[in-house]
DNA sequence: TCTGGGGTCCTAGGACCC
DNA sequence: TCTGGGGTCCTAGGACCC
């Protein structure tokens, strides 16, 4: 195979293994990989019960395999261990664990790609560390272990697909986490995969239609014309056709220019709604929440969207799962404008179809200069949240502010005191009172 | 997976401008 | 005014990721 034009560089994609269930287990003094342990969130909306993370032991000997289950999946067995999400504390141990990767590149070389993922570019900085790319991924496994006592899981490629790929296919499924993909480990390694959905970038939808062109192994990806996936996927097509190669001509210290990010939040109703009063309560609510995280970041909203899921039933009647519409709005970040806008969108396009699911989100961001200040709070609790604020900063300096967000839920019926603090939808673990 | 939550990117088609 | 074409912006919908 001739990769002549293909850079040739050492990076690591670095995953936690079981990251949330790992840090409770930490702080409790545990074992991450011997213990029964599972974080579930129990949100008002979720239905009884999210789990957030599994530790391994616990995916072992419950058979617990997905990533997100229910509640309902739970065995009961006072032997596993359940425990709420605190993401404050999980923010600050990526943190820490971004700081330890910083000692083995430089800042243009990492790029923290979520809360518990970073890809390093470790071409010009390995060889002052170990004697093989291998040697030098274990000495950062060990050296996060000692100071964190958590368990990294590292993809070792090329070029960042390949990490990746190397990560989920390979480094989550041995005794070392580490897995390695090369090019010329591609044929070996790549194409006999034939469950496509086990490969990024491809779901279920993805692979349903390449099925249909009689695409079911990634050999076959890799031996279809080009133009045959470029007619049937679009962009998407000739960057399947390249991953399938191993090919990424991504480079990680040129910045991208971003698209206009957005600010928003959506929720699962905990039952079906028919009635319009009722429907709109909660789109008021939800409208006061995203005015409030466009507060907190000083922003205000040029644009708003609407996002109406239909219930099964009504879904099946209607043809659709549901409607989304937006509007252009004059900048604001008031609670009042914006639900004005998002009831206007929803009465000009409800036809009474029963409901599930509801987003609002909004767009075309500007700067609002100048200090809002919050009247319905105490000045404690506003001092109280300041702290967890400068953490959700220091993130969003690192993710890309709309990556990992602080959001307030307001408790219906409660007081406007009466606030929960969420973050990323899930408890912070911040004590109020 | 009879419904988690917060995002991003791609595309087709229509409106509008010159 | 029995008529052209290119470009841009916007919207809705689809798909995927963590």
């Amino acid at each position: 195979m001739l990769y002549v034009p293909e850079s040739n560089r050492v990076v690591f994609l670095i995953d936690n293994k079981s990251f949330y269930a790992s840090v409770e287990c930490t702080v409790r003094g545990l074992h991450p990989l011997e213990t029964a342990l599972v974080v579930m969130s129990e949100q008002a909306n979720t239905n009884g019960g999210l789990i957030l993370a599994t530790s391994p032991l616990a995916k072992k000997r419950y058979g617990l395999q997905a990533n997100v289950s229910r509640q309902r999946d739970l065995p009961q067995d006072d032997a596993l261990l359940v425990v709420p999400p605190r993401m404050t504390l999980y923010i600050q141990r990526n943190l820490a664990i971004n700081d330890i990767f910083r000692r083995f590149v430089p800042d243009t070389a990492l790029c923290p790609y979520s809360i518990d993922e970073s890809i390093l570019d470790l071409t010009h900085t390995w060889r002052l560390f170990g004697p093989t790319p291998y040697a030098v991924a274990q000495l950062i496994q060990h050296t996060v272990r000692a100071e964190l006592g958590l368990y990294l899981t590292i993809g070792i490629g090329c070029n960042p697909v390949q990490a990746k790929l190397a990560l989920d296919l390979y480094a989550k499924h041995t005794p070392d986490l580490i897995g390695t993909l090369s090019y010329d480990q591609i044929a070996e390694k790549l194409w006999p995969i034939t469950d496509l959905t086990s490969v990024w970038s491809i779901a279920h939808r993805t692979a349903k239609r390449l099925h249909r062109l009689h695409i079911t192994s990634l050999y076959t990806l890799a031996h279809t014309e080009p133009a045959i996936l470029k007619h049937e996927f679009g962009i998407v097509g000739t960057q399947l056709f390249a991953l399938s190669w191993g090919i990424d001509r991504a480079e990680l210290a040129r910045t991208v220019p971003t698209r206009a990010p957005s600010i928003g939040n959506s929720q699962v109703l905990p039952r079906d709604y028919a009635v319009q009063t009722q429907i709109e309560v909660v789109l008021k609510e939800l409208a006061e929440q995203v005015a409030a995280r466009l507060r907190h970041h000083r922003q205000q909203a040029g644009t708003v969207a609407l996002t109406i899921g239909f219930s099964y039933a009504a879904s099946a009647a209607d043809g659709r799962g549901g409607f989304t519409h937006a509007m252009r709005i004059p900048p604001t970040n008031r609670d009042d404008l914006l639900a004005a806008a998002v009831i206007h969108l929803f009465r000009a396009h409800w036809e009474g179809q029963v409901i599930r699911n509801v987003a609002i989100s909004t767009g075309a961001l500007s700067p609002d200069t100048g200090e809002q200040l919050n009247l319905f709070e105490a000045v404690s609790t506003q001092v109280h949240r300041s702290d967890l604020a400068r953490t959700t900063d220091m993130i969003r300096s690192r993710f890309g502010f709309t990556k990992l967000v602080y959001a307030k839920s307001k408790l219906l019926g409660g007081t406007a005191i009466d606030r929960a603090s969420l973050v990323g939808g899930h408890n912070g673990g911040n004590a109020y009172e």
